[in-house]
RNA sequence: GGUCCGGUAGCUCAGUUGGAUAGAGCAUCAGCCUUCUAAGCUGAGGGUCAUUGGUUCGAAUCCAAUCCGGAUCACCA
């Protein structure tokens, strides 16, 4: 009974339970699972799994060949179904898993789609990501945090966690009056459908125009002898932008009609964009409803003596002794800034979701913003404090360095995409293995090649580090790479298509498990645990390096060992299963990913 | 200056609840396609894990200091 249920439980917790049961049978003594590590055993040495026993050998007074000989025996002996045998090397217990542990992994799990997935749970989870400006088109920086937040909330899903996938529009401020008065004064009344202009991009231009005309103006009035901070300000493009921000605020109606003609140029702009990079979401917010409600909140909290106003009527939070220093919530004008909308933005999650924890995907820069939104939102006492967390992540670089704007080396988000998929129809066409495909099909193909070439490129990076792109390298197909992993996939299936597996065969112990096979299988086996971990860390990176790590050993399985003209029928049906299992995981992995796989490529 | 994050092969990255001789890919070199997809496989070379000290059976991993890089400390968002 106990060695059965052992056998039906992942390999480590059923290796850890077997050890804690061993040692109180031998030594009258209770372990946990912290007492001692179970590691993968090296492949220089013989075993699958390896106890390290330093850490046991002082409470329980033995010396590393006593106490691993009498585990060792004793482990075997106990639960034959989960061990067949072991060796002692210095300190190390290396245990060999018995092959019918293996067979049952596979053959209880290689149909199962769905394998690796966790119950549902009853806990809630909000995600926020990709949250745009609505005065510019998407770029590099917004693709990590796109693919990013999308992938962490695939994962948690899996996990078992109730996901709320939610964006946050910043679509007011100044910055978004900028590009509204440059469109005024330059353009004539065009539009992204007389210009043919996608919409996002559109009023990016006018953004830029912005820039250019201010800097204009700025270096006349300098000339004029006004210092550079003065010429900023009176700069007349600027003095207009400032007004417009006034009179949106005002609610005055030329300047309203004019932000919702533009910001929805950018929205359908946007949409493109998250149609083509996978991105979706189950509520937008935006910043022109939120701030208002955060306002109200800062007034709450003025009232209760949490905030304080100083003579200029500014409002500030002290935070000096939580080790941070003053920060202002309102200015002395009445007006919002930055974190007031996001207080507001975080009790309206809250209020329509209750949520256990609020992900916040945001890059870096902003670590100490979140500090502080959530220590204000403690001290004001919000129920929705506790569960917001920042998940943070390092910029992505180029390699001459950072993305700037005015030097023009920021990568556009569409044109990145546009070449990428470019490219993964050259190197297609030039391999000339899917020439029987139809148009339609062929362009879906290099879609998921080169939108999986992107998407692998930029996830396989730890998140919390910062990145370098380079182009040359994330267009590159061979090595670490999805199409790598894609290749593997569409092999799979590719066997799987001559000959498909006999659900019904009963695999037979007598010819054992050769060293690929076992290797795949092991790593097969992990799949539920590197789900967790992922999660647990909010971590794509994890999955990606998984998923890499089965396409290579698979691959090496597969030129190593014929499946269909296999040395017996035995061989034949068990390395079906594992092509089987195999695909079905990479496709699931790859999946949390946002990456397709094809079934030939 | 205060706070936070990082430094691993020529380059890009894994590995950090302390475990055996630190791993991949790219690049370089040498092999492998009448055999289920060569976007592949096999092998070689390449390392003071920033530096110094400490903790212990054992340190890339933990602690301290130093050096280097980045972020942040705005009435910007």
């Amino acid at each position: 009974m106990q060695s059965f249920k052992i056998q039906e439980m992942a390999v480590i917790p059923g290796i850890q339970l077997a050890v804690i049961k061993a040692l109180e049978e031998l030594y009258a003594q209770t372990c946990s699972i912290k007492d001692f590590q179970v590691n993968q055993t090296k492949p220089e040495f013989e075993g699958d799994y390896t106890v390290v026993l330093f850490t046991l050998l002082k409470p329980l007074k033995q010396s590393p060949d006593a106490l691993g000989k009498s585990l060792g025996e004793k482990l075997v002996n106990t639960n034959p179904h989960l061990f067949s045998s072991y060796n002692i090397i210095k300190g190390f217990l290396n245990l060999t898993i018995s092959d019918t542990y293996w067979n049952n992994v596979l053959s209880n799990n290689y149909t199962d789609i769905n394998y690796g997935r966790k119950e549902k749970n009853a806990k809630k989870i909000v995600v926020e990501y990709s949250s745009p400006n609505t005065n510019k088109p998407l770029h590099l920086g917004h693709l990590r945090n796109n693919f990013l937040g999308w992938s962490i909330a695939e994962i948690l899903k899996a996990e078992g966690y109730y996901i709320i996938k939610t964006c946050i529009a910043n679509d007011r401020g100044i910055h978004i009056c900028k590009s509204m008065v440059a469109w005024q004064w330059f353009a004539n009344g065009a539009t992204p459908q007389s210009t043919g202009i996608k919409g996002d991009h559109f009023v990016g231009d006018y953004y830029v125009m912005f820039g250019e005309q201010h800097k204009k103006e700025v270096k006349t009035l300098m000339d004029k002898g006004l210092s550079k901070e003065d010429a900023e300000k009176e700069a007349p493009i600027m003095k207009a932008a400032q007004q417009m921000l006034v009179d949106w605020e005002a609610g005055k109606p030329g300047v309203i009609s004019l932000w919702k003609i533009m910001n929805g140029w950018v929205y359908e702009g946007f949409e493109v964009t998250y149609k083509r990079i996978g991105s979706d979401f189950d509520k937008m917010y935006y910043e022109s409803d939120t701030y208002l409600l955060g306002k109200k909140l800062v007034d709450d909290g003025l009232k209760k003596g949490i905030f304080f106003k100083k003579e200029d009527n500014s409002v500030w939070i002290d935070l000096t002794a939580d080790g941070l220093d003053e920060k202002i919530l309102q200015r002395k004008d009445g007006t919002a800034v930055y974190i007031t909308q996001d207080i507001g933005l975080a009790v309206n999650k809250y209020e329509e979701f209750t949520y256990d924890q609020s992900i916040y995907v945001v890059g870096d820069e902003q670590n100490y913003h979140f500090k502080v939104l959530k220590l204000i939102c403690e001290k004001l006492g919000l129920p929705s404090s506790e569960g917001i967390y920042h998940l943070s992540y390092g910029m992505v670089e180029l390699p001459t360095g950072r993305m700037k704007t005015r030097e023009g080396t920021v990568v556009d988000a569409d044109d990145i995409v546009d070449e990428m998929i470019k490219v993964a129809g050259e190197k297609t066409a030039e391999l000339g293995k899917v020439k029987d495909f139809a148009e339609d099909e062929l362009k879906k193909l290099y879609n998921t090649i080169g939108l999986a070439a992107l998407k692998f490129f930029i996830l396989r990076v730890d998140p919390k580090k910062r990145m370098v792109f380079n182009p040359e390298e994330s267009i590159d197909f061979h090595g670490f790479t999805a199409s790598f992993v894609q290749f593997s996939y569409a092999r799979a299936k590719a066997i799987l298509r001559n000959e498909a597996e006999d659900k019904a065969y009963q695999l037979s112990l007598a010819e054992p498990l050769l060293h690929l096979e076992k290797d795949i299988i092991i790593l097969l086996e992990k799949y539920p645990a590197i789900i967790s971990q992922a999660a647990a860390e909010h971590n794509p990176s994890v999955i990606v390096n998984y998923c890499y790590d089965v396409a290579k050993t698979f691959n090496s399985f597969v030129t190593e060992h014929r499946v269909l003209k296999a040395e017996s029928e035995n061989k034949k049906q068990l390395r079906l299963r594992i092509c089987r299992m195999t695909a079905n995981v990479i496709a699931s992995g790859m999946a949390l990913l946002g990456i397709e796989v094809p079934e030939r490529m």
